[in-house]
DNA sequence: TATGTATGAATGTTCAGACATATTGAGATG
DNA sequence: CATCTCAATATGTCTGAACATTCATACATA
């Protein structure tokens, strides 16, 4: 039996309190598998609470869709958690921190401008709309590999003086409680122009990966719109999909 | 002042009938234009039911970002406010967009190889083993769009003689039983050699996306190795990985 | 003028409990 | 054996209350 504890005195709500431990709750395996969730009114008990501030931390993680409540039943893990399906497609920094290579970020820009067309219609935001803009040059230490554009829907509520140089999905977790769940993409080999060749330090009309993404949170809702442009002497893009 | 009401005796619950009753609230230009919305308190004894019933509605209006609550002060509409509710799934549009069902073959070609040193790694054969390659190219109307060439591992029994221009998968998956799960892929850019050039229809130089994808059975051995050359100019590769 | 201070108003937090409703499984009934 | 009933269990809904915290404002003070 797991013990946990609460800190009364702490100046954090115990609602907060309990959510974090909630959120560790639901990394263990076996809850990930399906196993049921200390029910709520064991947990108020054994934390000492109420059962209310214990709904209250609940709440926000069903919202979150990251915890799914059966009446009558009991709670569970949200079945296809996002940890697995962020390693799907973020495999890549993963394989090269693995891989023993230094991936690090040589710049990065992060600016408000205002929404084109196609950002608009991604976002579903009017006309004239600010957006955060933000622009990752990021490679190895022989030089830069890949140029990332990234476009944030404000709804997120960043703004743009946040740490970007910590892992970005990390980020919109633990400060924004914003789950990136899906992510559409397209893939295409284009040419690099004047910009492209100067920022990766290629020539111009070298081959370049250029890919579109647009991040979804577990609703739907668009978060992000990725553009991706790798140079591709020095990168592959690896996908692994499974069928089923 | 606005009149509500809420209908004890109704079977949705009294949040719910709250929630709606904000949500048509917040579609009044004076609230949408940053006036207090009416205070928790009032609110609840105006309608008759607890405040914390009040709450539980506006809670998740405010995690919708719909509504913003400041402390000390009162709730109001979030600016950017997203009225259009964002049905299922972005209009993300799609450059292929249905391409894939007037595509049509233009040549295949199969024949029996050695196979070289990159593909033996892959399926663990000896030297000199034999394998099918099948060369497809395939494309619009206007012109061939992708080239395919796949080698397929002896264990799986193709002779070379079959039907290939009904789905590939079918065909392994019914007179095989042979079933593909989990495909690894690697995409780069390359740029159009004169073979490619050639086939494709395009000029040396121009940009190819190159697609290398190993697909496997659900035991983890592998079927297929598939090298793929895309038209840049007139293909996107597109992936949604989704939930579920 | 500038700064501190009290006050009212609003949301934030937390409590303890009552009753409703869906699910599941065990046991009774046919 | 199949089916109905019932009880145990878990979440869902709702109440009324108390106190904390934050904010804006008006007022008093230096």
């Amino acid at each position: 039996m797991e013990t946990f504890n609460i800190d009364h005195s702490s100046t954090t709500p115990l609602h907060a309190q309990v959510e974090d431990l909630l959120r560790d709750l639901i990394k263990i395996p076996e809850y990930q598998e399906g196993k049921l969730l200390p029910n709520e009114v064991a947990l108020a008990k054994q934390l000492g609470i109420s059962r209310n501030t214990v709904r209250q931390a609940t709440n926000k993680l069903v919202f979150e869709r990251l915890l799914v409540r059966k009446k009558g039943v009991g709670t569970t893990v949200a079945k296809n958690n996002i940890i697995t399906k962020l390693d799907k497609w973020s495999s890549f920094t993963h394989e090269m921190g693995e891989k023993g290579v230094s991936f690090r970020n040589y710049r990065i820009d992060a600016s408000w401008v205002e929404a084109d067309k196609e950002v608009r219609q991604l976002f579903h935001i009017a006309r004239h709309t600010k957006v955060l803009k933000m622009e990752r040059l990021r490679g190895v230490d022989s030089g830069p590999v890949v140029l990332f554009v990234s476009y944030f829907h404000p709804r997120v509520g960043l703004t743009g003086n946040e740490d970007f140089t910590q892992p970005l999905y990390d980020l919109l977790e633990k400060q924004y409680h914003t789950v990136a769940a899906v992510s559409k993409e397209g893939i295409s080999a284009i040419l690099a122009d004047a910009e492209l060749s100067e920022k990766l330090e290629i020539e111009v009309g070298d081959p370049v990966l250029f890919r579109k993404r647009v991040v979804c949170d577990p609703g739907g809702r668009p978060i992000e719109y990725n553009l991706g442009y790798y140079r591709a002497d020095s990168f592959t893009y690896t996908i692994e999909i499974k069928r089923e």
